[in-house]
RNA sequence: GGCCCCGUGGUCAAGCGGUUAAGACAUCGCCCUUUCACGGCGGAGACAUGGGUUCGAUUCCCGUCGGGGUCACCA
């Protein structure tokens, strides 16, 4: 018996390669355009890593005319999840991520380079491997989880290196005759392949991120096809990125040190090698000490943390954007009325060791993003996101003109508020300009520097009889309140009060957080004439007799 | 433990043999301001460490220490 007829024994169904060669032609793209993919595993949320991979996919095929495409890699049944692929698909979309080719939803896709979901590319794979081993370069193994156990034990007793390679690759050597009788008699098999790398070999590497390294050359036979007939992960990325045509694999740096095995599997099966371009990993800070954020551990390890939160998708992309290429924040700062699509990224400038996730710093970006939207924008995301989260919010934003007044205030104009950083703190700065609330609520004033209970509602009163009006324009509104404070004994201007603080009982700004409170209950407010044009003379009257019981 | 990668303020980071070692966030102070959020100005704060190479090292080389990754029929 030779090869070409153990290969069949195996795999007595499966096509030639040349069948998928011809399928999956290449690609006719422009000189330059790059093919990549994110391939993650449907095994629940998408991690941040994640979305930073593909962001970056996104901002390569963009920017080179090129690809992106969404392959899900599920070989591995136990992991597997319910609707794992929707939700990654929908995680996606959230931070407007629209993959060009691959998975739509569950089982639906688009494009030609398919199936983009490695459990139905089985007969892909076994077709691949048959190849192999007509070629010697991949055979059965047999060995037992016991016999591989056992294997490890040695080793480690004999404080060597683990795996399965050279005078352990116990059915590396087992004759062809041999190998069809177990194959026979049924006994169950894996696929391994045949290194002929050298351990005491160096292999040159150019990553597109991290540069130049040395690697030694792999010489493990690894499992290519296992047991239940799906590829591992080593065997799936060569086939797949080779017939999808990927010209960019970028992926996570913990994939960095199987590259000599990727590079000789290429190789093997004559396929033209990708260029590999390994990102640094998003980590955390964990008493003192960096690691890799992880899902486990960390909350805002999932994406849809940054949903939950009501930090905008674009204040979450522009962040990561930042962590690729820093100095994006100058562009940003050079272009702040540009789309990020305008952002030239490279990947050369990308940093080769990992950055601590910061979220204080996030939260500044998302300020700044949110303090550009329109007044029309903030509330139709308010409302969708207190759609899911808030229903208390959801309600008081009900009276869609009034609350569109609300987020109007100090807004739109050349320097807008900066203070809302995420969704999830709208309700608590704006809740006092809903009377249904404020009325409602047991309001414990703060009166500040000026707290007689009977000065207080003397100057209320004064106000709302001698100076109020609600026609009156902002200079002459705040006059009123300079008037009504020399009236009772306070500086019209905080200078003069400074000057000679013996001749006041106190100044302008005592007066006004007197109104100011009594409006809003707050000491610290936006704009106290805008909030007052916005509430409206109903309001204010209501708000004024409150504040003097 | 073997192999690989990395080490600039609290965090993210410019820097490519000669710099007063940028900038952003955070922090502190002052100014602006009727409060707050902004904005402006300023302060404090860093080249892990020891050897080389060099007229000169944050930058190049080696060691040490520290951090990270990886060593599955998981991806």
């Amino acid at each position: 018996m030779n090869y070409k007829e153990l290969a069949d024994l195996l795999f007595p169904d499966a096509k030639p390669v040349s069948y998928y060669e011809e399928k999956y032609p290449a690609r006719n793209l422009k000189e330059g355009a790059a093919v990549v993919r994110f391939a993650p595993s449907p095994t629940g949320f998408v991690h941040i890593g994640g979305l930073y991979q593909s962001i970056i996919n996104r901002k390569l095929a963009d920017q080179t005319g090129g690809v992106f495409i969404l392959r899900i890699e599920d070989t591995d049944q136990k992991r597997q999840i319910e609707n794992g692929v929707v939700q990654i698909v929908d995680s996606l979309k959230d931070f407007d991520i629209i993959p060009d080719e691959g998975m739509t939803g569950e089982n639906t896709e688009k494009g030609i380079y398919g199936p983009y979901k490695q459990s139905d590319r089985k007969d892909i794979y076994q077709a691949f491997a048959k190849y192999l081993i007509e070629q010697g370069k991949a055979y059965p193994c047999f060995a037992t989880p016991e016999e591989l156990e056992e294997m490890r034990n040695k080793q480690e007793a004999a404080k060597i290196r683990p795996g399965y390679y050279g005078i352990w690759a116990k059915y590396r050597t087992l004759s062809v005759d041999e190998a069809a009788e177990k194959i026979k008699a049924g006994e169950p098999w894996v696929v391994r392949f045949k290194s002929m790398g050298q351990e005491d070999k160096k292999i040159k590497h150019h990553d597109l991120i991290k540069g130049n390294i040395e690697f030694p050359e792999n010489d493990q036979d690894i499992v290519i096809i296992k047991a239940d007939g799906l590829p591992t992960y080593h065997f799936a990325h060569a086939v797949d990125d080779h017939l999808m045509r990927v010209t960019h694999v970028v992926r996570a740096d913990e994939w960095l040190s199987s590259v000599p095995l990727h590079l000789e599997l290429f190789k093997a099966l004559g396929f033209k090698t990708p260029k590999y371009a390994h990102t640094a990993s998003i980590m955390k800070e964990d008493e003192g000490k960096k690691r890799k954020i992880s899902k486990r551990k960390d909350p805002e390890a999932a994406v849809s943390y940054y949903h939950e939160e009501g930090i905008p998708s674009q204040a979450v992309c522009e962040y990561l954007l930042n962590i690729a290429n820093s100095n994006f924040e100058g562009w940003r700062k050079a272009n702040p009325d540009k789309d990020i699509s305008e952002f030239k990224f490279e990947l050369g400038k990308m940093s080769v060791s990992g950055a601590v996730f910061d979220l204080i710093k996030l939260l500044d970006v998302s300020k700044n993003v949110i303090s550009k939207y329109t007044k029309e924008r903030i509330y139709d995301e308010v409302l969708t996101w207190a759609k899911r989260y808030d229903t208390e919010l959801e309600e008081m934003l009900q009276d869609k003109e009034y609350s569109l007044k609300v987020f109007g205030i100090e807004r739109g104009n050349a320097k807008p508020r900066k203070d809302i950083a995420k969704w999830s703190d709208v309700k608590e700065s704006i809740i006092y300009m809903y009377d249904n609330k404020f009325l409602n609520s047991n309001t414990e004033y703060q009166f500040g520097n000026i707290n007689d209970k009977e000065e207080i509602k003397k100057i209320l009163t004064s106000y709302m009889e001698k100076h109020f009006n609600m026609q009156d324009d902002k200079q002459t509104w705040f006059d009123k309140i300079k008037d009504l404070s020399e009236e009772f004994g306070y500086a019209r201007e905080v200078k003069e009060y400074k000057q000679n603080p013996e001749n006041y009982k106190g100044h302008v700004g005592d007066v006004s957080t007197v109104l100011r409170v009594a409006l809003t209950g707050r000491q610290n407010t936006p704009d106290l004439y805008e909030i007052m044009q916005v509430l409206g003379e109903e309001s204010i009257k209501t708000r004024m007799e409150k504040a003097k019981k």
